[in-house]
RNA sequence: GGGGACGUGGUGAAGCCUGGUUAUCACGCCGGUCUGUCACACCGGUGGCCGCGGGUUCAAAUCCCGUCGUCCCCGCCA
């Protein structure tokens, strides 16, 4: 005969469910024993249940054997709870009188109980305990609901689920590849793919015109709060369209997924152009919620004597700066001035209004612009100014920009609690690298360029990034269909025919064979889930991720492996090179 | 590759600057009392070679060097 485990969950039960005979199965949450009652707080996926065992219960001589974390099976009554033991939780009219428990799975006593207050790394090496905790359930249940809704709208619309492969080719650009030794072909390798980029605008080609992927993509760099070894995109690509199609069906994408989890977005986002998003927040992915944004000062000092500025502004340099009411110290601005410095900056300068006169310490040179400023400005009460100057207006922005974001954060975290979504667009379409001393593909070498005649520092691109709340949530762009289009682009980058031909030759190939206009988008969802559960670490909202050295704390990967299976393959380890060595 | 912070019973912290007692506190765990708790309460108890290695010193959790691990940041991440 089936053996029943249970007929309800621990979430599930209130007072219309009085006088029913039940069965719950869960983890023993905790146990209050008085001495005579003894009250079992048994917990599964959907919440939590009191179980009430009186000591002429059967359940009663079992019920002194459970510890913490132990799986018990109860069965019992469902009673209302005397009026004045009522709590107001979920299942908080009703408790469970226990005729019979069956204890399920005994347990040690663990490291620590779920949703103790405990280092991430521990948490991270008993992952399974730290999931039973209500946040971190949350947060998968919410990632559910969010990859479900994220689903339902893209079929909706017509897009097709397609699996793209894991093993696949190594390619230059972009990020440095994990490889995967092949033994069928010793000495060469497969890489895993950094998104499936290619594949998709191959099944663009194919004629699937519009498609989806939560797709694993895998990077071998630097880890960060918000960066996993390997992470996961709603990957997206659609044909026959253009930049504007793209950006209305993603904002309602977006809008939609937020909103299955009770997050309204605005209406329409904003879009900035890069240059605009530089210009006003010093950054390609704006938080604008907290203002300050950077104003352009050049003109109010054009005729300062101030030597610093006076040298700057000779040599086509610029002031900028911003307007905030924070309090402001000699020492508080110094601390900011360190954070401009590292970006090249000579120093900061700031003045404050008090009394309705400019107070700063280099009032004595610079009143009079300052004074400008007020003016110009309408400066009230307790408003500070912090400015710089700088030749390279980039720079100027950047530093600027810093420094916006972090008195943001330090000031206004009320201000950051609401949402803001937008789109930054025309991009840059190259990037100068120094190191290599060549231009690269800002987004990526198969973006479409907007006037690829123009000289190379001046090419736009058809990108876009979807920024919210000051983070990119997801970026794409219209791709080259054109054979010709694409070898020049290679050509800009620094990539040989050969090489060209060696790394891409099937796109290449693909793209002489009937290639329709295209373009996508690829959303992090690790990121999306974050910011939706309010955590700014995305190993929050994985299931089991790896720490910032890449190593999975649970399993122990990596790890070092037979040397048969390294013969099979072809490789010789070089220890020379090794950490950790231990043989 | 670089910078910063941290590492003390099962857990979280204090002690470290200014070296010297039996390493302190809270939680947990174990035992006891207790029949309406909900972080049960109260009483008693258990448990640490202070991450690891080396150095300085009569003496190191404490100072110095190295190393490993974790976290954060810069570089890097089309």
């Amino acid at each position: 005969m089936r053996i029943l485990l249970r007929t309800h969950t621990c979430g599930e039960l209130n007072k219309k469910h009085a006088g029913m005979n039940v069965i719950l199965s869960g983890w023993v949450s905790r146990i209050r024993d008085l001495g005579g009652i003894k009250f079992i707080i048994l917990r599964d996926r959907y919440g939590e249940t009191q179980v009430v065992v009186n000591p002429d219960s059967d359940a009663y001589s079992t019920a002194q054997e459970i510890g913490r974390e132990f799986v018990i099976q109860v069965e019992g009554e469902v009673r209302e709870r005397p009026e004045e033991t009522k709590t107001n939780t979920l299942t908080g009219e009703i408790e469970v009188y226990a005729s019979k428990i069956n204890i399920l799975s005994t347990a040690e006593v663990p490291p620590f109980f779920p949703g103790e207050k405990v280092s991430e790394e521990l948490r991270l090496r008993y992952r399974y305990i730290d999931l039973r905790s209500k946040m971190m359930k949350d947060n998968i249940i919410l990632r559910h609901k969010m990859a479900q809704a994220a689903r339902e709208f893209l079929n909706k619309h017509g897009f097709l689920e397609i699996e793209t492969p894991f093993l696949t080719k190594s390619t230059p650009e972009g990020a440095r590849d994990f490889l995967v030794p092949s033994r069928l072909q010793k000495g060469k390798f497969y890489a895993l793919p950094q998104s499936p980029q290619l594949f998709k605008q191959l099944l663009m080609i194919s004629g699937f015109d519009k498609y989806y992927q939560f797709a694993r993509c895998f990077r071998d760099e630097d880890l960060r709060a918000d960066r996993q070894p390997e992470f996961t995109q709603i990957d997206i690509e659609m044909s026959f369209i253009d930049e504007e199609d793209i950006l209305k069906i993603m904002e309602e994408f977006i809008r939609f997924v937020y909103n299955s989890v009770g997050i309204n977005l605005p209406e329409k986002f904003d879009r900035l152009t890069y240059e605009e998003a530089m210009e006003k927040y010093g950054s390609d992915k704006p938080d604008r919620r907290f203002g300050m944004e950077l104003l352009d000062f050049t003109e109010e000092f054009i005729d300062t004597e101030f030597r610093v500025v006076k040298n700057i502004l000779e040599i086509n340099g610029s002031v900028k700066g911003f307007i905030t009411d924070i309090p402001i110290s000699r020492k508080i601005a110094s601390e900011y001035e360190e954070i401009v410095k590292k970006f090249g900056l000579g120093g900061l300068l700031w003045f404050k209004i008090e009394n309705d006169k400019v107070i700063s310490p280099t009032a004595k040179f610079l009143s009079n612009n300052y004074l400008k400023l007020k003016e110009k400005f309408k400066l009230k009460e307790g408003d500070v100014v912090l400015l710089a100057a700088y030749t390279n207006r980039n720079v100027l922005n950047e530093a600027l920009g810093t420094l916006r974001l972090k008195i943001g954060k330090e000031h206004f975290s009320e201000k950051m609690k609401s949402f803001d979504a937008l789109w930054v667009i025309d991009f840059p379409f190259l990037e100068w690298n120094e190191e290599e001393q060549r231009y690269v593909a800002r987004h990526h070498p198969f973006t479409l360029p907007k006037n690829l005649d123009d000289s190379p520092e001046n090419i736009k691109a058809y990108a876009y990034d979807m920024i919210l709340n000051g983070n990119e949530l997801g970026g794409g762009s219209l791709r080259i269909y054109n054979e010709k289009i694409q070898e020049k682009v290679f050509e800009l980058i620094g990539l040989s025919k050969t090489e060209a031909r060696e790394k891409f030759g099937f796109l290449l190939d693909a793209l002489q064979l009937g290639a329709p206009p295209h373009g996508g988008i690829a959303f992090g969802f690790d990121r999306m889930v974050a910011i939706a559960s309010g955590s700014d670490n995305i190993r929050d909202v994985i299931a089991f991720p790896k720490t910032a050295s890449g190593v999975c704390q649970l399993t122990g990967a990596p790890s070092d492996v037979s040397k048969m299976q390294l013969e099979e393959l072809g490789i010789i380890i070089n220890n020379s090179n090794r950490k950790n060595q231990k043989d």
